[in-house]
DNA sequence: GAAACAATCACCCTATAGGGTGATTGCGAA
DNA sequence: TTCGCAATCACCCTATAGGGTGATTGTTTC
């Protein structure tokens, strides 16, 4: 799996880490930083003003001035959808990295971390996997829970689930009533019944629980 | 932190893995095996008969006869929801572990692992982080994305993007004008545009899309 | 400066949603 | 065995949504 040189961008600030970094990454074989920028705001012209650039790997500094990293991931994949963006992180704060993820990141590593933990994150990147730290990992888990502990178990009855499905789905009541061989009327009766239970007033409250906040 | 002893409970069928995985955890002062079993159903059992019965910590076993360990999991943390729960896997069957975790485990931990890193794993989730594999992070942070490459960017216009909110909201398009000090009319030609622009044909798969697919 | 398009508004029409009340059946818990 | 309640259906009425067509204004882009 050593065929391909991957090519490495760095968009980082401070140009002491900006050079540092850089010089043991080439250090390694399998690696090559082939350009590094200030800015997202300066990467991007250049992918712009060359289509033929196109990296692997961006290592992205959260920090930015400017465009701050997190806000230039969007635009970045954009541009360049197969590129992978491991972020650069100061601390560990979480809820800034769980952001990052959310918006495209891969993965993330500390700029604390050692240079030889620093290119172990990029390898681990580079085979398709993600470096995580137990903690973030947790943090993570916790967020595919809908929030650590907002398991609303609403406990609507099984029709009524079903009929909330279908709402969700965009079917109306009659395309509804016929999927599940129940007359309009009875559809009509469960949705009342269950705008109640949730406390909403209309189809769109309910389907934003529905697809949010998780009922059942 | 090594004031408490840590409470493990094994769920496994298998009699040997039982046993020697138990023993070794023993080995370890901050941990203590309080008690195994070789069924999810038997270990609720065991829990509604004796309320006392409280583990920290849950080892359980992923594919379990009769009810699954994935299956088991809410029914758990329905009874016990200050439990930490670490599946075992057999393999690092990505789509399992990732319905384990989405369902409340916090982390897992392959069969095939040594039993040093067993207890590492332990160790992690008892700290209150979570073991994972780059693998799995990678696969996480995918699903995070909702789906691979799934990141539809389908730039409505800010007029759009507002009166699609106040959709999700649950806002009626009078409600939406009179927010907006715009007519009725204009809102109602702004979404009229907005569904075609998504393909839609009413509020509801609109809003699904505004809240899965991402939209912007 | 024409063409494209976002944003604004109006009027037409029908379909769908939402709320109220009331009734029947059948199941399970007190 | 009565009570509660899920599931089924019906009829009442009004409000809201959805689709069509057409028009004006202003900005941006070629």
């Amino acid at each position: 799996m050593k065929a391909s040189i991957k090519k490495i961008t760095l968009i980082e600030d401070v140009p002491s880490i900006r050079e540092n970094v850089s010089k043991f990454i080439n250090l390694h074989d399998e690696f090559e930083v082939c350009k590094t920028f200030d800015s997202v705001e300066s990467f991007i012209l250049s992918v712009d003003h060359n289509s033929a650039f196109c990296p692997d790997i961006i290592l992205l500094d959260i920090g930015l001035p400017g465009m701050s990293g997190v806000e230039g991931i969007p635009i970045i994949l954009d541009k360049l959808p197969e590129i992978d963006i491991i972020m650069l992180t100061t601390y560990e704060e979480e809820e800034v990295i769980l952001k990052a993820l959310c918006s495209g990141a891969c993965s993330y590593i500390s700029k604390k971390a050692s240079l030889k933990q620093i290119v172990e994150a990029i390898r681990i990147v580079a085979e398709g996997g993600s470096y995580m730290s137990p903690s973030i990992a947790r943090e993570i888990v916790n967020h595919l829970l809908g929030g650590p502990k907002k398991t609303i178990t609403n406990s609507l009855t099984e029709r009524q689930n079903q009929i909330l499905k279908g709402l969700s789905e965009g079917k109306s009541y009659k395309h509804i009533s016929e999927e599940l061989f129940i007359s309009i009327e009875t559809v009509r009766t469960h949705i009342k019944k269950l705008y109640r239970h949730l406390q909403v007033n209309n189809k769109a409250e309910a389907i934003a629980m529905y697809l949010q906040g998780k009922i059942k």
